[in-house]
RNA sequence: GGGGCAUUCGUCUAGCGGCCAAGGACACCGCCCUCUCAAGGCGGAGAUCGCGGGUUCGAAUCCCGCAUGCCCUACCA
C-alpha cells in the first residue's frame, strides 16, 4: 500500500509559498546570490522586537522573517534531528550540529531525533553507532527519539526502513517522475570522460531515459541491473535557508540523480527526504556541505507532494588549513577530546561560538544559558576554524568553575589512567590535593602528573633542582634541619600556622622568605612548581613532610659532597 | 570544467548607513599581585573591514565587478 500522496500528480509550483519559490530563471540577469539574499531578506540580521513572539516556548515563530519562511505553521511542534552516518566516531562538526539542534528543541519544547544514516552498508559499521551515542551522551546532548530508545516515528535506523523507501520509489516510478536506468557504469564514465575532454560540464545527460523497449530488453538479457533515477526536469530550483537566505540553482544544474541502487536500496537523498517527512521533521539544521543536496531534496518533496521543512545550513567547522577535517587530522573525533581531559561543558561552550555569537560580550555559557539565548537567526555564514587554544581556554574556565567534589569525581578516572593509585580511603586526601591543583589544571588528563607527588610515598626529592643563589647547600641543610624541627612541633599543622612559623624562621635566619621556601618546596614535593607551599604541606600532613625532609637532607648531603 | 556559498586582528567573533581613525575573547608581549607555578588585575602589539568601482553629505555596513577560498559535482553520506 502506497501513501495516498504518492498518487498525486507531480507537484507543481504553487503550494507552500516558502517551499516552492521557484521563479523563472528568465527574470533578469543572474544576480549575485548574496545580493539576492539581502534583497529578499534585508532584515535577516536584525534583532527581533521583544514583544512580537506570542508563544515563545511552544511554537515556531520568527518575527524576523516573512511568514512564508517559516514552516510548518505555528501549531506544529518543532522537531529537529541529527542524522549521522556510522562511518566513524562523533565528529566535532557533528557535535556542533547536534548542539545547535538540541538547543532548538529544548528552547521550543520540541523533540530532538537521532537517526542513523546507514544506507551505505559497505561503509557503515554498526560498532560506530555506539561511539556516536557515547560522544553525544558525554556531551549531554540527549535525544528524545532514536534507534536505541525508539519513538513514535521509528525505526530510526535507515537500514531498517527499506520498505518505506521502496514505497516512495514506487510512487515516483508510477508517476513517471523516476525511471529505471539501464546504463552501465562504463557508459557513464565514458560520457563523463567525453564531456571532460570537450571542456563541457560533467553531468549525467539522462541517456538512460531514451532507451527503447528493445534496448532495455537487450540490456536486461545482458544482465544489466538498473538503478532508479529521479527525472529531473529542466527548471530552476530554489529554497529558502534560514542562514543563507534564498538560493537558486539554474535549470541545468541538477541532473537525474540516482535514488535507488540496482539492488533496490535507497540512496541518501531519497532516504533523507522520506525520513524527514515521515518523522515530521520541521527544521533541518545541518552542515553547509549539504546545500547542493538540498536542491535534490526539494525536488523530491515537490515530486512526492510533501511540504518541505525549514532548512538551515550551518557554516563548516574546518581545520587550520581551512578545509573540512580529514581523517589524518585525528583531531576531529570528539572522543579524542574526552580522553585528553576536556570537559563537555567546555567543548560545548567552545563549539557554540563556531558559527554563533550572542551579540554582546559574554562568552561563558552553560547549556541552560544557551537554551535561553540561542537563535538560529544569529548563525554566521562563514566557516570557522577549530582553534584548540581557544578550547583550552574554555576548558580552564570550566574546570575552575567546578566544585571540588565534582572535579574529584571527574578527575579520578584520568588519575587512574595516568597511573596514580588512590587507595579507597584516600578519597578526601585526593580531593584536598586536587582543590589546590584546580586552577593549575587545564586538562583533566594532567591530574596524575600534577598530583603524583601527593601519593608517592617513596618520593626522593632531588635537591639539585634548587638553584642556590644566596645560600649554599650546606646552609640550606642547616636551614632544612630547623624546618624539620618546626614541622615536628608546629601545632596545629595547618596553612596559616605553618606560614607564620616559617616566616618567623626565615626572619630569624636572616633569609628572604622565598629563599627558604623553595628548598622546602622541593624537599616536600620533589618539584619546583606546586600549589602554595603551606596549603600543600597541610594537605600532605606532618608525617609525609617529616619523612620527605629527612630524605631531602640526605640528597643535600650527597650534592654537597665532592 | 560546472554550480552553490563565503570573505572584519594569527584564531573565534561584535558590527544592521553617522555612536567605528572598528569593540570583546583566545594566543602573544610587558607590568602588577606573589613563597614557585597558576589564576587574577592592568597595559601593549595586532584588521588600510579580500580588491576595485559606484550610491550617499557620510559605507565595514547598500549596489556592481573582480580575486581568493571552501563545499558539492558517486548505484557515499
Amino acid at each position: 500500500m502506497r501513501p495516498a500522496a504518492s498518487r498525486l500528480p507531480p507537484a507543481t509550483c504553487d503550494q507552500p509559498p516558502a517551499t516552492c519559490d521557484q521563479r523563472p530563471a528568465t527574470r533578469g540577469r543572474r544576480i549575485t546570490t548574496s545580493a539576492n539574499r539581502r534583497r529578499l531578506h534585508p532584515h535577516r540580521r536584525r534583532r527581533a522586537p521583544t514583544n512580537v513572539d506570542p508563544h515563545p516556548q511552544s511554537t515556531i515563530t520568527n518575527p524576523q522573517f516573512p511568514p512564508s519562511a517559516i514552516l510548518p505553521p505555528m501549531t506544529q511542534p518543532l522537531r529537529v534531528r541529527m542524522a549521522p552516518s556510522p562511518t566513524g566516531d562523533l565528529h566535532v562538526g557533528g557535535a556542533r550540529t547536534a548542539l545547535f539542534n538540541y538547543l532548538m528543541a529544548r528552547r521550543a519544547g520540541g523533540s530532538f531525533v537521532l537517526r542513523v544514516e546507514d544506507t551505505d552498508a559497505l561503509r557503515s559499521d554498526p560498532a560506530k553507532e555506539a561511539g556516536i551515542y557515547d560522544g553525544l551522551r558525554w556531551l549531554g546532548l540527549h535525544w528524545d527519539e532514536g534507534p536505541d530508545i525508539g519513538g513514535p516515528y521509528g525505526p530510526y535506523r535507515q537500514s531498517e526502513r527499506g520498505e518505506v523507501y521502496r514505497e516512495a520509489v514506487g510512487a515516483l516510478l508510477d508517476s513517471g517522475q523516476a525511471y529505471y536506468d539501464y546504463t552501465t557504469a562504463e557508459e557513464r564514465a565514458a560520457e563523463r570522460e567525453r564531456q571532460r575532454a570537450q571542456g563541457q560540464t560533467q553531468r549525467y545527460s539522462g541517456m538512460g531515459r531514451r532507451f527503447s523497449a528493445a534496448d532495455i530488453a537487450r540490456r536486461q538479457a545482458a544482465g544489466v541491473v538498473p538503478a532508479v533515477r529521479f527525472r529531473s526536469e529542466s527548471r530552476s530550483v530554489s529554497f529558502h535557508d534560514v542562514v543563507l537566505g534564498s538560493i537558486t540553482v539554474g535549470p541545468d544544474d541538477v541532473d537525474d540523480f540516482v535514488i535507488a541502487r540496482g539492488d533496490g536500496s535507497a540512496l541518501y537523498n531519497l532516504a533523507v527526504t522520506v525520513d524527514d517527512h515521515y518523522m515530521r521533521i520541521s527544521h533541518v539544521v545541518r552542515g553547509r556541505d549539504h546545500v547542493s543536496n538540498t536542491f535534490r531534496q526539494v525536488l523530491l518533496y515537490q515530486a512526492l507532494g510533501w511540504p518541505p521543512p525549514v532548512f538551515a545550513h550551518l557554516p563548516l567547522v574546518v581545520d587550520l588549513r581551512r578545509q573540512k577535517f580529514s581523517k589524518r587530522d585525528g583531531a576531529q573525533w570528539v572522543g579524542a577530546y574526552r580522553t585528553q581531559g576536556y570537559l563537555p561543558e567546555a567543548m560545548l561552550n567552545f563549539l557554540i561560538f563556531l558559527g554563533w555569537a550572542p551579540g554582546d560580550e559574554r562568552e561563558i555559557f552553560s547549556v541552560d544559558e544557551l537554551t535561553a539565548e540561542f537563535r538560529l537567526e544569529r548563525v554566521n555564514r562563514a566557516d570557522a576554524v577549530f582553534d584548540v587554544q581557544r578550547l583550552d581556554y574554555f576548558n580552564g574556565v570550566w574546570i575552575r568553575r567546578l566544585d571540588v567534589d565534582d572535579l574529584a569525581a571527574r578527575a579520578r578516572p584520568y588519575a587512574a589512567r595516568g597511573g596514580l593509585t588512590v587507595a579507597p580511603d584516600q578519597h578526601e586526601y585526593f580531593a584536598a590535593g586536587l582543590a589546590l591543583e584546580q586552577e593549575r589544571l587545564s586538562h583533566l588528563s594532567q591530574t596524575a602528573d600534577l598530583m603524583d607527588f601527593f601519593f608517592d610515598d617513596a618520593l626522593q626529592p632531588d635537591m639539585r633542582q634548587v638553584r642556590f643563589r644566596r645560600h649554599d647547600p650546606a646552609a640550606a641543610a642547616a636551614a632544612l634541619r630547623r624546618v624539620a624541627e618546626l614541622v615536628r612541633t608546629v601545632d596545629p599543622f595547618d596553612d596559616p600556622t605553618l606560614e607564620a612559623a616559617m616566616r618567623a624562621l626565615a626572619a630569624e635566619l636572616g633569609w628572604k622568605a622565598g629563599d627558604l621556601f623553595m628548598p622546602v618546596r622541593v624537599a616536600v614535593t620533589g618539584r619546583r612548581a606546586t600549589p602554595p607551599l603551606f596549603a600543600t604541606m597541610a594537605v600532605l600532613g606532618r608525617q609525609r613532610c617529616q619523612e620527605r625532609l629527612r630524605r631531602a637532607l640526605a640528597s643535600l648531603a650527597e650534592c654537597s659532597a665532592p
